[in-house]
DNA sequence: TATTGTTATACTCTATAACTATA
DNA sequence: TATAGTTATAGAGTATAACAATA
């Protein structure tokens, strides 16, 4: 078939467009956006608090912006910011328990969907495609993707 | 080794994340946004001026926004807006010269891209991976993904 | 002097609603 | 009455810079 660079790289874009989109339409119902329901996954994976500064780097984004997203969620109800015991220019994020049960909603949802799409694949095509991406993964963080 | 479907749904998203960031860092260098950047896509796939309307339906986004765009590429000398010749209501976007070049540019760039993460991945693995992702496609296309 | 988080500011993406000109 | 595009407005993601409190 037409299993070239070109047509595998596009389904990559493809793909993560429409699996968003399905899981930012589930999102919202529940008030959220994906960058803020992110803040929450993190946090449930992570299992502890965690300082602002170590969010900014897990999500890759400025202080600033994890500043906004706490504030939202803060409102939301999902999220709390506690003094830091022994450095008190931090803060302490931690889940509520509305927030830690949100975040449980969504990794059930993860595995549900992963399985409603994917649970009837070939193992073995399966496996053929973690390899790729990984190979694609290996290949972007070592050098460049020849894209400049 | 870790095959499951979990595992294969992050990737996508991994994938996804990492290929764009490349690609967005050498648009950013050329003064465009990703945005931007499909809209001299779309213009250079389609071969002729389009009307914003059809702009708006081939980005999938609303007419303001194609609006903002068309107006931000304007100024970036990549594309012009001409009366259409019929209705007087109607505006054609056209790729400017520059526009032309900037769209082929990134037509290489994107199968150089291709080409130099995937060249030599074997055709099995890469056909694999294109199954499974048509797959997902059209789960999400036909019923929901079950993310609800 | 360096670090944590905030305020201030700005640009971009994206959406809805109201409006103008035209069909 | 319906359509094409615009202005008006708004929320959200994201960034830099300046600043306060603290280390």
């Amino acid at each position: 078939m037409s299993s070239t660079p070109e047509a595998a790289l596009e389904k990559v874009f493809e793909l993560a467009a429409r699996v968003a989109d399905v899981m930012s339409g589930a999102l919202t119902d529940r008030g959220l956006t994906p960058a803020r329901a992110e803040v929450l996954f993190v946090l449930h994976q992570h299992g502890r608090p965690m300082v602002q500064r170590e969010l900014s780097q897990a999500l890759r984004c400025t202080p600033r912006h994890v500043t906004a997203l706490v504030d939202a969620l803060q409102q939301h109800g999902t999220v709390r910011r506690d003094p830091h015991p022994t450095d008190r220019r931090a803060t302490l994020v931690a889940l509520t328990d509305a927030g830690a049960a949100t975040a449980g909603w969504m990794d059930d949802a993860r595995r549900a969907a992963a399985r409603a799409i994917l649970g009837d694949v070939p193992a073995r095509d399966l496996a053929s495609f973690v390899t790729v991406a990984d190979r694609i993964l290996d290949r972007l963080a070592t050098g460049d993707g020849g894209a400049g």
